[in-house]
DNA sequence: TGCAAACCATAAC
DNA sequence: GTTATGGTTTGCA
């Protein structure tokens, strides 16, 4: 029960803007239930509570609390193409656990690479479409990086964002790597492609 | 290239 | 329970 969001536990939402960017997180006891970004405040926050659960209470604060500031830095280095530091604890809990699985592989795709729905499914079991099903519906973006999953032949896939917005991602997160590598992930492999391999293509 | 059929976990009825 | 829905993939003309 520890990691349930149900429960008497208000949800706090934090926005905060960088770079011209706003990102906004909803917490709960130092865990993220959903994160988001936009091209201002509205957007961001809207997206936040349209993914909020219904019927839970929730208060929208003005003034980051500790937790949420570092939170929505990180967003916003991911954004803009940068290393996450620390890593956070995602309200997975009351997810199915097929979700989980998926979320949890993809949150291990590093930076400077992109993998394909298909080698997930196949890392994890299941089948692509299940894959970007999960994808589309990632309430924790871009902290869960669905930006680095594409098609199997290295074309974009879609976007909850937008397809520009993956693109401008996935292009800030160039590291010239030149092989495909395998990462492992418990007890199986996944095979991740360096970011090139798409972006070399959209031209 | 383009199209059709197989694929598979979820959400919605 | 059952059906519908994709951010897919693969095979074949």
């Amino acid at each position: 029960m520890a990691n349930t969001v149900k429960g008497n536990w208000m949800i706090e939402v934090y926005t905060r803007s960088s770079d011209g960017v706003w990102f906004g997180v909803a917490c709960v006891r130092q865990q993220i239930v959903a994160s988001s970004f936009g091209a201002n405040q509205q957007r961001a926050l809207g997206n936040i509570l349209g993914m909020l659960p219904l019927n839970e209470p929730f208060q929208v604060f003005h003034e980051p609390s500790g937790f949420a500031k570092t939170v929505l830095a990180s967003l916003s280095n991911v954004y803009f193409g940068e290393e996450v530091r620390g890593d956070f604890s995602l309200a997975l809990a009351d997810l199915p656990v097929y979700t989980q699985r998926v979320l949890k592989t993809t949150v291990q795709i590093p930076l400077g690479y992109v993998t394909t729905y298909g080698s997930i499914s196949k890392a994890i079991g299941g089948g692509p479409r299940a894959v970007g099903n999960i994808m589309a519906s990632n309430h924790f973006a871009p902290i869960v990086p669905c930006h680095r999953v594409v098609k199997s032949n290295f074309t974009l896939g879609g976007y909850g964002g937008g397809l520009k917005v993956k693109v401008e991602l996935l292009g800030r997160e160039k590291r010239g790597f030149l092989e495909p590598k395998k990462i492992e992930i418990n007890r199986h492999q996944l095979t991740v492609f360096p970011v090139e391999f798409v972006l070399k293509n959209l031209a």
